[in-house]
DNA sequence: GAACGCTATACATACGTATTCAGGACGCTA
DNA sequence: TAGCGTCCTGAATACGTATGTATAGCGTTC
């Protein structure tokens, strides 16, 4: 029945004006006279007419478009970081609210990531998702700025930081669930997480663990403290490293959740319950409210880093210039810290 | 430095042929001599030139681009299914592969969504990805046909289906699950899961799962079989409305991950052991191996799954046609149903 | 040696929209 | 009634690509 997708130039026969009045009238152009307008939107209605999406874009140069890229090694079968899933939600429901599509990919299906998308204008600008890292990335994130695309990170708000930023306040997080722990008596806090200098993040949350100690007048102890990368895996490992070296300890403070049910897994392995032994995570990922017991952990607003995320990067596409946002933490206390 | 975007025709200048040619080359027409085409190329590569997306897609009138769309009803802050996510990144590796963007949108943000995508020519298909309860949604469905709008749905093999679907095998899962905790020894095995005729997949696992009880001489007990959407607090619930009336089990088969977990925390609640009391999910999400004990689940080929859909629905775009797929299952045995 | 076929390229054009510019209608003032 | 400004609309055009059609070059055949 319907031969042929029905372009402005059928929606302004049918509405009795021109090409172009469609254009204006479907845009909100206040030239357009309210009667105009009206007779041109019932037509469209009619026909079920939507803009060429190509077509606009061809002529006003731009997509509309904004391209999420994971900016991550993925070995073939590794899982995307949790949090940056719960992010995604939020994030596709304020694109729509901006007017905005979002295009998804990973950072190593293209080795020129760093250019396609925004030369081939499938996008207006990216988002780059990557925990930590960030270092070896510089290079291209550099080329990036230097051909002036568009673009806003997650990570941390530290200094040399390059590019507009989105972070949660990594330094407070730290520093609320070590005196949490604290306040739970705990004196012997280990800390878990990667503290390479790739990893800013991580870096501020020892930082602000350190604070919480100090604060209480207790020094931070370098046995106390063993890396792991955000995993079930590694965080299991670094808590077993500790056990098999004798090292005391009554708490674990883990730099991630994955990490932290790693280390969960690992005390029940060796037959210490947890939260005698206390453990605290950071993230607040779905999976942290399902494990046993569930884990405290410091829960970042991926509501509001999410928007944040939006409308800096859309910011700076229709405005040129956006700012670097910290995002408040709270500590979601669970079972799995608390006596 | 560089004020303006190259385009086919500087290429075309630079390498001292016509612009069509240069779109010749670059799309591998074989009627562009080898010598031609390197010159292209070379001068392609030096003005970092992109094939304008827009300009390309207005042209040959297609998008090359698939829209995702998430299938449910998600109030503002739940979670989407862990699963779907799972297929998220196969799913981008096989579009990238193909030669297709992702977008990525939900369905309630649109109360046209099944129109929007194809017909501002945003995307050249849909993937319809929603757990059960697609009935409400068969007359969108049938416009979507009706319209002639390619998409595939993730559901289940069932009968009555409507429109290219891509599916596990349910009803050999629940047999498996059940046959596993048969072998254990479990003789009074409940089984969790919405029955609605909305879900057609939990209809096909309850299938299976009386398959096997039958199998092994036991006919099904309608006590047994409790009510439960894919949500960690309805599994709970479940799970507590057996015990508090009484009902004697010795394990849970859970049509869903998120409703295991919830079933192994009431357990525990009530004071009973995983896997003294022994428990199977259906799904095999991350968090199942992150529970304690670790989820013993069906496993669902989320890699195939994500090629399977999006294989599919390139078919159904280039050829025409497509015919649905049925996956095969696999039980993955962890800790909680085995003494 | 003229007609023909084949290959590789150029020319012309269309895709559907948004915007610039020009102009018509109308009311107001002098 | 001439002059002017305001408000709305139409005509023309450009965005960058891909493709149908035409053509130039060149070897082949009878």
């Amino acid at each position: 029945m319907m031969q042929r997708r029905p372009t402005s130039f059928d929606i302004a026969a049918i509405a009795g004006v021109s090409q172009p009045t469609v254009s204006r009238a479907l845009s909100g152009n206040p030239s357009v006279s309210e009667e105009t307008r009206r007779r041109v939107l019932a037509a469209a209605e009619q026909l079920n007419y939507k803009v060429d999406k190509n077509a606009s874009g061809l002529r006003r140069q731009q997509a509309k478009t904004l391209a999420l890229l994971f900016f991550e090694e993925l070995p073939e079968h590794s899982e995307i970081n949790p949090f940056y899933l719960t992010l995604l939600g939020p994030m596709v429901r304020r694109c729509a609210d901006r007017g905005y599509d979002l295009l998804i990919s990973f950072q190593q299906l293209s080795s020129d990531w760093h250019v396609d998308y925004e030369d081939s204008r499938r996008a207006d600008g990216i988002i780059l998702l990557g925990y930590g890292n960030y270092l070896q990335y510089r290079p291209k994130l550099e080329k990036l700025i230097e051909r002036g695309t568009h673009f806003v990170r997650w990570g941390s708000g530290g200094d040399g930081e390059i590019g507009a930023t989105v972070s949660s306040d990594n330094e407070q997080g730290g520093f609320e669930a070590t005196t949490h722990l604290l306040r739970q008596g705990r004196r012997r806090i280990a800390f878990i997480g990667t503290g390479g200098a790739g990893f800013p993040e991580v870096q501020e949350r020892w930082r602000g663990y350190c604070r919480a100690l100090r604060a209480a007048g207790i020094e931070p102890d370098e046995r106390l403290r063993v890396d792991a990368a955000p995993s079930e895996c590694e965080g299991r490992a670094a808590v077993a490293s500790l056990i098999s070296a004798g090292v005391d300890f009554d708490a674990i403070f883990a730099a991630s959740d994955v990490a932290a049910i790693g280390a969960m897994h690992a005390l029940q392995q060796a037959g210490l319950s947890v939260p005698e032994t206390a453990v605290v995570g950071f993230d607040d990922i779905p999976a942290a409210s399902l494990a046993s017991p569930p884990l405290t952990t410091v829960t970042q607003d991926s509501h509001r880093a999410a928007e944040a995320l939006i409308d800096t990067l859309i910011q700076s596409i229709e405005s040129g210039a956006a700012a670097d946002q910290v995002l408040p933490v709270r500590l979601t206390v669970r079972e799995s810290s608390v006596r």
